[in-house]
DNA sequence: GGCTTATGCGCAG
DNA sequence: TGCGCCTAAGCCA
């Protein structure tokens, strides 16, 4: 489910296993051959993530950029690597553990320059430590378009996707399309602490889950609990009981309670 | 087993 | 605005 948690958890756990390790990298469909030819037999040094861009820095100076897009996959293990099966972009494995990559959306290598452009055009990510959100903050304020809109724009906010934007504004109890100036800048700074908080209990969990214990069920968080209002269309909202809506926004389906979160 | 759908995003037009 | 990418989980039978 690559939202930002996504890619900033397979950092992590690419760094665990492969940082400061030599790696083998091939590419058995064939679509990444050149570049994974420069990358086998490299050390991978470091491993980070910008909303939802992935990246390997290798000892040689090579960086490989992901981004899984909406098919993207990694699949990872231990020990021996399987055969490897169907389009298989991009294997990585070393001495301890493997990992395959499919369906990406960017698997390619690239220069400091093109990193620096690829950060330029992104927001702040609320998951990168010690992140200052008011550009982004600022942004929203001056603008006209929908909040509903601009939490997805990654220039404006890094990471967030279509499940965190839908909860995020349940939270807040904000209309969706409200436009970004007219939303008070004190629920603003609160939707991004908000954010912080969410995203990061993603990374922890390897999952979305927006709900608060009371508004659940006890015990271990059902699949179907573990939202407010997302891909929960016709079903009671959780607070209200009011059936929960859909449309599409920008080309992405949006979820909301059109009687906790109703326009002002 | 098959069908539907999706968390994203760049591009054509 | 709508398509293409081309994977795999979830659902149904």
């Amino acid at each position: 489910m690559p939202e930002g948690h996504t890619l900033h958890r397979l950092a992590r756990d690419q760094q665990r296993l492969f940082g400061g390790t030599i790696v083998a990298a091939s590419s058995p469909q064939g679509r990444f051959v050149e570049g994974a030819a420069r990358l086998d037999g490299q050390r991978l040094v470091h491993t980070e993530a910008y909303g939802k861009h992935l990246l390997h820095h290798y000892g040689d100076g090579a960086i490989l950029h992901v981004h899984l897009g909406l098919y993207g996959k990694f699949s990872t293990g231990r020990g021996e690597p399987p055969e490897p099966r169907g389009a298989l972009r991009l294997r990585l494995a070393n001495d301890e553990a493997w990992t395959d990559l499919r369906g990406a959306t960017a698997c390619e290598l690239v220069t400091p320059d093109q990193v620096e452009i690829l950060l330029a055009r992104l927001g702040p990510d609320p998951l990168r430590p010690k992140t200052d959100p008011a550009p982004a903050l600022e942004r929203i304020a001056r603008s006209r378009a929908p909040i509903g809109v601009l939490l997805m724009d990654q220039s404006v906010l890094a990471g967030v996707g279509n499940v965190y934007r839908a909860e995020v504004l349940f939270r807040a109890r904000l209309d969706p399309l409200r436009a970004g100036r007219d939303v008070p800048s004190r629920l603003l700074n609160e939707m991004w602490d908000d954010l912080v908080v969410l995203m990061r209990a993603g990374v922890s969990a390897g999952r979305i889950v927006t709900t608060r214990p009371e508004d659940r069920a006890a015990g271990r968080v059902l699949r179907h609990q573990a939202h407010y209002v997302y891909r929960r269309t016709g079903l009671p909202c959780r607070i209200c009981s009011t059936p929960i809506a859909s449309a599409e926004l920008a080309a992405r389906n949006l979820f909301w309670c059109p009687s906790c979160q109703a326009p002002n």
